[in-house]
DNA sequence: CCCTATTTGAGGCACGTGCATCAAATCAAG
DNA sequence: CTTGATTTGATGCACGTGCCTCAAATAGGG
């Protein structure tokens, strides 16, 4: 009924608690027989370490930082209101969350910032950056220190099983599927805009939704990407370009996480019938454009599970632990204007 | 920098400590203007007490029922696999779940096994069955003898704030959004069906149905709800008999949360063209269906988020702190084949 | 004022684990 | 077998809170 503790585990094992605790926490001076017979013991009882005594032993408090780029960007505005509530919400597990802001376009200080990271100050870093040889590394090297770190939302692929975010190929291709089955034309070209085509989310996004428009809907034309570089009157020309000399434009695919400037730069145009306008994430604004219609549809990652499931991560790694892999995966969500 | 413990509280309110646990724990005996000067304190030093130390002292371990309908439903056997992960997921919170099943059509009987819940044994409850007085009533009387209860899935509407499930006329609504985007005819009418009209829950989501389809697509004409009784036999024949009689049929909207039976069902019939199927809840039979194509669209409240939010509802019940409501908020999910 | 009832304080043990110290036992090598 | 090094045991305190007991202080009533 009740769960061992080291005492009952001591006992089975028939050595001390001293030595039990030398197995537990991988301290020096143990011969190999000793540990063996411990493990064997807490196989054979089922023992958990309790980790809230063990936190309280240790008076242990987690301080996690989340790097992300600085940017005036409405979803990163959610991202840290959420770590905000994560915050509180955690704070029964005597977790504490910071953001920092990197230059995303900068990889040397990047990787030199999350140097600078202190095993006794930070227990674990949330990196939302492009991969590069440099962060990569970098990364490395904090775990090595005993600083847990995964990436956040933009994808170091390499990195292997710790990561959250979606899978942005899923994601291009559910925004492919919606913008071909709203449609109600028989063919014609859907526009599809980027902030730059340089980040692997793009890419990948694109990847699907060129994939799965071939597949299902294979009447509608991808036209080539177009880039703003997140600037308005540059949106504005090569936007307004396309719809004045598209006189088949069916849909509008906009990839980028800020929806706003291709939406608000779409609206001062004359009206285009039928044209079908999926977008990504979930922001004040795309809430707002999905309501009055100036989107049909939006694409998006839950901002709260994300910072939930990140510190969760980080915190297991920083336990030891193991996370239950099921909750941690981030659904791609999919809002019209009832479901909001 | 460290959260005030006990200790400090009892020297800022200028008590001892056995006062300051008096005070928090809410013994007799204490002075009104003494306990004014702990609230105080607990104000000024922003207390917040040490939940793992206060389990750890008193050894407690939570143990939390599901009280589910009998039935061989795939969405509940999905329920109650993420009953087990949950488990496994808040074991280190000494958590454990059981699940109990009851007769969903006997209120009496489900009365009963609620009033033999004892709060020495069970901490809490979460209780799938529709509203009626008996049961709410029992709901009352265990919160009153110290046992956390709150309704799941099934909407005990009168309930108040302490309710794990979806907006189900907003499901409804999205159901009739997307089946009304995906279709491509200019008319027709739409079969719904459903196992029960009897359900709270049934109706709401017939009355979002029928709202979102006169508002946004007045000429789709929803048909009356056939009702299936969980009856093969029956469904087949009030299916069959609508496709036969209704040439204008170009949609199908399946509210149960078993959609097996229905599609199924059509499947067997000559393929209608161009009709678009609209069902509820991720199965391993739905998730099929919507690869092959027997579903256009499913939307779903995920099993697993629906499961933690009542433990963590029940927990934080049961420590008398809060929950941060976002967290909590089930969102209605709208699954496609390129979004599983 | 005294007497009694109420309110408060002081102190200690418990929960399960981490961590430190010192002594005792065991081992390997000469 | 002796010597010194390595490995293990015994013990105790700490973390923050709950809960218990007993004594001390305070209040209210006559």
């Amino acid at each position: 009924m009740m769960r061992p503790t080291t005492k009952d585990l001591a006992k089975a094992a028939g050595v001390s608690r001293a030595t039990v605790d030398r197995v537990l926490n991988g301290r020096e001076g143990v011969k190999q027989k000793t540990v063996d017979k411990v493990n064997a013991a807490i196989k054979e009882l089922g023992f958990v370490r309790n980790i809230q005594a063990a936190n309280l032993a240790k008076s242990k408090r987690y301080r996690f930082v989340f790097a992300l780029p600085r940017s005036g960007e409405e979803f990163l505005e959610e991202i840290v209101r959420h770590i905000r509530d994560a915050e509180e919400a955690f704070a029964l597990d005597q977790v504490r969350c910071d953001v920092e802001h990197i230059d995303e376009n900068d990889p040397h200080s990047i990787a030199a910032f999350l140097a600078s990271l202190s095993p006794d100050v930070t227990s674990g870093v949330a990196i939302m950056a492009p991969e590069s040889p440099q962060v990569r590394d970098a990364i490395f090297r904090l775990q090595e220190r005993g600083v847990a770190a995964i990436p956040f939302i933009s994808d170091q692929t390499t990195m292997g099983t710790d990561w959250v975010g979606i899978d942005n190929r899923a994601a291009g291709a559910t925004a492919a599927a919606l913008l071909g089955r709203f449609s109600k034309s028989d063919s014609g070209s859907v526009m599809v805009i980027a902030e730059s085509m340089q980040s692997r989310d793009s890419q990948e996004r694109r990847l699907g939704f060129d994939a799965e428009l071939g597949k299902s809907f294979p009447q509608l034309t991808a036209l080539p990407s177009l880039e703003t570089y997140g600037d308005e009157e540059r949106a504005e020309e090569i936007i307004t370009n396309v719809v004045n000399n598209d006189p088949d434009l069916v849909g509008i695919y906009i990839m980028s996480s800020e929806a706003k400037i291709p939406v608000t730069v779409l609206s001062k145009l004359p009206k285009i019938k039928d044209v079908v306008t999926v977008g990504h994430e979930r922001t004040p604004f795309t809430e707002a454009a999905l309501h009055d219609g100036r989107l049909d549809c939006v694409i998006a990652q839950n901002a709260g599970h994300l910072v939930r499931s990140a510190v969760r991560k980080l915190k297991a790694i920083s336990d030891k632990s193991t996370t239950h892999s099921q909750q941690e995966h981030i659904r791609i969500e999919i809002l019209l204007n009832t479901n909001l």
